[in-house]
DNA sequence: GCTCCAATGTTGGCAGGACCAACACTATCC
DNA sequence: GGATAGTGTTGGTCCTGCCAACATTGGAGC
């Protein structure tokens, strides 16, 4: 009645777009009940991880567009996630630090995806979703800059 | 240097929805050299193998909202990839049907599809594709309507 | 020292994919 | 006949990812 076209759920790219729609779904639900959204967590994440760094440094390392990672930042600071000052070595450079209330807002964050994780990967066996990450894994390093 | 944060290259859920963006940017790339995006690829695909059927009954098997599906086949129309009919019996319906050249775009797509399969999962085995798909198609599946 | 280049922060804009609300119209079921 | 479900269409939203342009600043090379 509704079949989709075998053309589509064979491919490999088909699948993986498709089933990252329902990733971003879940993320995106999930984030929403504590108020934040994807950039949040990739920036919360490479400050507690590698310490106070730039707005250039962030978005290099979180995948993130240099103008996007302005607006992020902007949102985060507005709630008190980070802290925005001038780097004192370098003029134009800003510092980008993280707050202890950043650090909670992570910690829940953390949790919310440790669900969707769950949510995502269902049907698959403990064994299964290990393999997947493995080969997930592999194949996205081959589009990695390095 | 640029490291990404530990926390984002564990989960499967970062892992899929970054494959996805190389994925749709290989598609994206590849559709542009004949003229065309993902979404007519869908649509050709769908009335290619079930044949002719209404935007509705498109959107359904394309997974794609019945608004887009509007734009989608104004512009296969203009290019003489489909037709639209009304439809005798239903007043409102509209008989979206194949041209000739839309099969050969399809052909087309096809043939480009193969080559981003391929891109996308350079580093992986044959037997690691197999296993690959199958776990997505496997994950996907739970997501899907029934 | 001075010039040129690279990096930085910022604004503003765009496109694809997915989605939603609302409206007008039609067919069909009771 | 009247309520209900399905259809096509318009118009708008959001997230993510990008790009161009600009002013400003640091640093490298001469």
């Amino acid at each position: 009645m509704e079949e989709i076209p075998e053309r589509l759920t064979v491919r490999p790219s088909w699948l993986i777009t498709q089933l990252a729609v329902h990733a971003r779904k879940l993320v995106f639900d999930g984030f929403t009940t504590v108020g934040a959204r994807g950039y949040h967590y990739r920036i919360l994440a490479a400050l507690h991880e590698h310490g106070p760094a730039s707005q250039a440094e962030l978005g290099r390392r979180c995948r993130i567009d240099r103008s996007d990672v302005v607006a992020a930042v902007n949102e985060l600071v507005a709630q008190g996630f980070v802290d925005r000052t001038p780097d004192p070595d370098h003029g134009r450079r800003n510092k980008v630090t993280l707050t202890d209330a950043g650090v909670r807002q992570l910690r829940r964050m953390d949790k919310v995806l440790d669900r969707v994780q769950d949510d995502l990967l269902e049907p698959l066996s403990a064994e299964e979703r290990q393999t997947l990450t493995r080969l997930l894994t592999h194949a996205l390093a081959a589009h990695e800059p390095r």
